[in-house]
DNA sequence: TTAGTATATTATTATATACCAATATAATGA
DNA sequence: TCATTATATTGGTATATAATAATATACTAA
């Protein structure tokens, strides 16, 4: 691999290598949903939900849309998705 | 996903998280590699690797083994090879 | 036992990340 | 316009990570 290659994987890997950050990818799995719902559903504060957010959109991780007074985010990057359950098949297979 | 396993996933991909670490990962794919050879691949510093290796391993991800003067590290969860993978393939089709 | 090679540990510093409270901005509806 | 709701930003602090030089340990062979 690439020295390059290999710090871009390792910035997307850093950037959902959080837990809330991987509940949030795992909401955001099948639906786009805003950040007040995002906040709710991890039962986090405003501000640093909206700090992962931003950050992870940043990465390239996820977009976003604006709609009136609410902002949307999706996953931009699916390739998270896929990182995320080939580790957690890993932890259910060892129980841990 | 349970808070514990997330928990679990993210330090996993934190220990991976890094493009030294990536580029270890990779060379450990199919083999077993002592430091010494190791720190030549990668072109780092013996005590910064060093504290690498012993921090994957702590972390589940490498394990090692002493054979004399050496030591042997090796892959124990195999699945952080997927994690390489699902990114990597993904900048490579991205060109990025 | 001594010298040399291989690896690990320690202490230190620099830098990055996480979290927080407070405040700012954007949009909506009255 | 004003008040309210929704989201983002800022500045600060605590903690974690990364990198370094120096030193220690483990092993081998002479």
């Amino acid at each position: 691999m690439d020295k390059k290659v290999a710090e871009h994987v390792a910035e997307i890997m850093k950037a959902v290598a959080h837990p809330v950050r991987l509940q949030i990818i795992e909401l955001l799995e099948t639906k786009e949903m805003c950040v007040g719902d995002i906040v709710e559903a991890v039962g986090g504060k405003q501000a640093i939900t909206s700090q992962q957010l931003n950050m992870m959109r940043d990465k390239g991780v996820l977009s976003s849309r604006r709609d009136g007074a609410k902002v949307y985010y999706r996953i931009e990057n699916r390739n998270v998705i896929k990182l995320l359950h080939c580790i957690g098949d890993h932890c259910k297979s060892k129980k841990s």
